[in-house]
DNA sequence: ATGATTATTTGATAATAATCAAGTCAACCA
DNA sequence: TGGTTGACTTGATTATTATCAAATAATCAT
């Protein structure tokens, strides 16, 4: 993978994401100093720019990322058609679930929707880490827990909510969406098309 | 709780359900046989007739679940509405995701569909085993993973497969269910109305 | 078996959002 | 600065499924 700027722990940019990346980590599951120092030294940093793609369609997904600035997008086609199936803007996970845990080929493709910076932790990282540290085990359990908590309202809210207020809602949670991230991205991670959520914008 | 047949390890209906939850454990993560006797013996088994209600609305649920024989179902109440969660059947675990990890009271209900033999083990005995055999914080990590990757694929199913290809499906997948559970419950777990579900069986 | 209860089907209408087709608007760039 | 591109909006129509209401079928208890 050709990335824009070489890992570089000396950069800011390293320093002020691994700071955001280990507030995360302890956020989900507190580790003892010594694994947390293991932990953190086993994730990269990227600094990519907009539209970059770190995971392409049908690629075997190998990282769990972190965006600790700007704003990840993951989509797939749907009879010819982009989904947006999560959006990640600062301070959170994202990962292809399936394909990094079935180590399948992925359909989801994730790409920046800003310059960002980005920090990643490999499958096989992961997993040798898991295996030696009961500590880093029970944090994947969590962010895994977590996400599944997060998956259950998700479809709660997609097979009831109807479409005006599920953007209400994001509005509500998450404002500063519609300044950084295109509507039709917006549409889609809402499961609407691109233009019923312009008339419930514009209010009709 | 009061439950119809007590827990007695030399009935039938223990060594069976038993036997069944261990293939089902191994399945997900091998444990050590050490490990998977402890494991065993943390597991609770009831005999409960049908529409036994294992969860209450309104109550943190305790226990993860597994059906060694009958049916089990988790809905909920929506508008006035039943709504089916899901609809657990043999050799299958159930919880309410939600209230078990985030130990808050439960708007799910989880009730028998059938006469049923269930195996259970409480949060905080499987916490505690957890901290003590990483074998096990591990097969936990991985049931959850699995978890999730069900959630993300029926959350696709719910948002974009029409009503009958979701029925299609989950005939070809588990054509017994509808001999064994009522239309309706099938109804809302496919996410639509009995009447759809009527008219879809009809071919109209 | 019989009446009562529950489950399922059928019909008519309404609501929600998708689709298809064009239009407007704004940013970018050569 | 004029033109091209991409993003968003608007309009007309259609498809899908929900809703409401009622009828029929199946099941259960006495």
């Amino acid at each position: 993978m050709q990335f824009f700027s070489f890992y570089n722990k000396l950069q800011f940019s390293y320093f002020y994401g691994m700071q955001a990346l280990l507030n995360r980590i302890q956020s989900t599951s507190a580790l003892s100093p010594q694994t947390l120092t293991t932990f953190a030294n086993a994730w990269q940093h990227w600094s990519v720019p907009k539209d970059y793609v770190l995971l392409k369609e049908n690629t075997v997904s190998d990282y769990i990322y972190f965006v600790s600035k700007g704003v990840a997008r993951i989509y797939y086609y749907k009879n010819g058609r982009e989904i947006t199936e999560w959006i990640a803007m600062e301070d959170t996970f994202l990962l292809s679930i399936i394909s990094f845990f079935k180590r399948t080929p992925s359909k989801l493709i994730i790409h920046t929707v800003e310059t960002s910076e980005i920090m990643g932790i490999h499958h096989d990282t992961l997993m040798e880490l898991c295996n030696q540290h009961h500590e880093i085990e029970r944090w994947l359990r969590k962010l895994v827990t977590s996400s599944l908590i997060l998956s259950q309202y998700r479809m709660d809210s997609i097979q009831f909510e109807p479409a005006q207020q599920r953007y209400e809602r994001l509005m509500e949670k998450n404002p500063s969406i519609i300044q950084r991230v295109p509507l039709s991205y917006i549409a889609s991670f809402l499961g609407i098309t691109q233009e019923t959520l312009s008339r419930i914008r514009a209010n009709r």
